[in-house]
DNA sequence: ATTATTGTTGGTAG
DNA sequence: TCTACCAACAATAA
């Protein structure tokens, strides 16, 4: 499921979901997620503690407890929670589903009690990639999280200065990289540098202020229509994304074939007709296209 | 059967 | 001690 506009759109339902509510119930039997608290402990300090803030930051999401706990929740990559009525006082009424039945990879199921209604919010996760760090402590990996693109901006002054001294290592690694920009993986890192047309291979050294501006568009660009995409009634085609997981198809702004090519270890798609190749900072303009233009 | 998948992390080599 | 690289984690879909 997640880089940052699926984690903001779970964020928001789990704020809608338990904001203010009481955790009557708790239940999971996997030490993986829980880790590195056994499953009887992470149960048992949670229960009977209501939950205050929901907060973001990248791909994680922290819940503040009333005992000043912290829940901090990694989706990795294919959890995600759903909701329903809970298996006490579930109203037929309630434009909600049930879900009295354990899901298939359910691994952590919360009861909670709000507003006089009690219902089940249940991390589903079939890699079990995903996490439930619990903790009074800030934890290292939330701490070492660069700026929050939504929350607090992008600035490409900063990031040019911190990009200038990275010797090796192509754009979008240092994208993907969340100590840098907490949020950006491999999906949105290839649609915003495509929005940017700018080449991913390109070194994070070479790229100028200018260039970093065109980024940050690209990504306010891409999280929008992500976070528009999620929202939508029904799940919209199975692949929204203009050039991710395109590769063989034209470009839907020059009709170039879009390529692949493997990056920090993640497949990447690109347009050799509209992404350029920065080289060094200044002398940007080194497309394929301006090179065969220039010589007929 | 083979290959690829929206992400971290822990071990190892340098 | 710091950094780069990569296998591992586990299940599915094409």
């Amino acid at each position: 499921m997640p880089e940052l506009p699926e984690v903001e759109h779970t964020r928001k339902n789990l704020e809608r979901w338990m904001r203010g509510g009481l955790l009557v119930a708790v239940r999971t039997s996997d030490a993986r997620i829980v880790r590195p608290l056994e499953p009887g402990t992470f149960i048992r300090r949670l229960q009977g503690r209501k939950v205050e803030t929901i907060e973001r930051r990248g791909k994680w999401i922290r819940l503040g407890l009333d005992d000043d706990q912290k829940l901090f929740i990694h989706l990795g990559m294919t959890g995600w929670f759903e909701h329903g009525a809970g298996a006490v006082a579930s109203n037929p009424l309630m434009n909600a589903r049930r879900l009295g039945q354990p899901l298939r990879f359910e691994r952590v199921r919360f009861e909670v009690m709000k507003a006089g209604r009690r219902s089940s919010i249940v991390y589903v996760d079939p890699r079990r990639w995903g996490r439930m760090v619990l903790s009074k402590q800030e934890i290292s990996t939330w701490l070492e999280l660069g700026p929050d693109p939504l929350e607090e901006g992008i600035d490409p002054k900063g990031l040019s200065m911190k990009l200038a001294r990275r010797k090796k290592g192509s754009i979008k690694e240092a994208l993907m990289d969340q100590r840098l920009l907490a949020g950006v993986g491999n999906i949105q890192a290839v649609e915003a540098l495509w929005k940017a047309g700018i080449d991913p291979r390109s070194r994070a050294s070479a790229l100028d202020v200018a260039d970093m501006s065109a980024i940050a568009r690209g990504l306010r660009w891409t999280f929008r229509r992500t976070l528009a995409d999620l929202a939508r009634p029904k799940k919209g085609s199975k692949n929204p994304f203009c050039i991710y997981g395109r590769k063989g198809e034209p470009c839907p702004r020059c009709g170039e074939t879009l390529e692949g090519v493997e990056l920090g270890g993640r497949s990447t798609t690109y347009c050799p007709g509209c992404q350029s190749l920065r080289r060094s900072r200044g002398a940007s303009v080194n497309s394929p296209r301006a090179r065969w233009g220039a010589r007929s």
